[in-house]
DNA sequence: TTTAATTTGACTAATATTGACTTTTATTAT
DNA sequence: ATAATAAAAGTCAATATTAGTCAAATTAAA
């Protein structure tokens, strides 16, 4: 019933064979062509769909035998994590990069699920929704860095 | 059997779905094209008739394959102290009575003491602070509102 | 009559798709 | 070894495909 465009489809496609091991490694074109679609489309689902902030890395060759590796990373130690991800947050961040921000952490076993609802939110275009459209996502940060910093401690 | 307007049609025609199952998902234009309206009517239904208050949680997505999901929630035994508190709240509140709204919410029993501090950590004066004092107090409302209807239902 | 609800459409925003062109790497020919 | 060619993947901007917003116009209700 959902999500008929070709990209999610290619993501669950990827994100399925995720679920078993951790890492996939395709070649463009034969996926492309799997799935009828233009090569570059592939890089949109990548770049859109499995960046950092999701959890994976990506790593590519090109030439004969080139090949676009997707790795899923468990990050190590929390603090660090927190560091890096408030790196990433900078002085503003739209929805979507919160949102998988949100959902790496709890993946992460930081967050419970009700937890990460509530921040999801808290952090919303429609609640964060101004005239000026760079407020919302300045507001945005510093939320979400405040909570990443609260989340360092206990009590 | 009154007021035939295209707004309750379609109220009707999306509830008749939904009471078979747990949410409906639409296409705007399919749906505004049926029942010969404009695509934005739509929205209008939505808004008017499928809100939270009412038990319903709605998402959407733009771009090719783009949709229109509406989701019937139980709404918790809480929802009409939310309500209370939403209208005490208004449009605009300072830290200390959002403070104690959030602290009243917890003795309820309707937050852990971890989800409270991260809340509180989300509305504080350093987090929200502006060169416009009436901005912080409006954002605090907007967040404060936005999570107290995310608690009027589970998952 | 006054107010509230509905209808409409022009404009905006978000997301997806496509393809021409570029860059990198490997392989083959000289 | 070096140069030419082939075989990948990357980039970017144009276009297409949705949904959202807002306010004016209309209609219904009080």
């Amino acid at each position: 019933m959902q999500s008929q465009n070709i990209s999610d489809i290619i993501e669950k496609y990827l994100k399925s064979i995720l679920a078993d091991s951790q890492q996939v490694e395709i070649k463009r074109s034969e996926i492309a062509e799997l799935f009828n679609c233009v090569p570059s489309q592939i890089n949109y689902v990548i770049n859109t769909r499995f960046t950092i902030q999701n959890g994976y890395v990506v790593k590519s060759k090109r030439g004969g035998g080139g090949y676009i590796r997707i790795v899923k990373v468990n990050l190590l130690d929390d603090s660090d994590v927190i560091d890096d991800l408030i790196n990433i947050i900078g002085d503003e961040i739209d929805f979507n990069k919160a949102f998988q921000i949100i959902q790496s952490v709890y993946q992460e076993g930081m967050l419970t699920r009700r937890e990460s609802n509530l921040i999801i939110s808290s952090i919303d275009k429609r609640t964060l929704a101004f005239e000026n459209r760079q407020i919302e996502k300045i507001v945005r940060a510093r939320i979400l860095i405040s909570i990443l910093n609260r989340l360092r401690y206990d009590d």
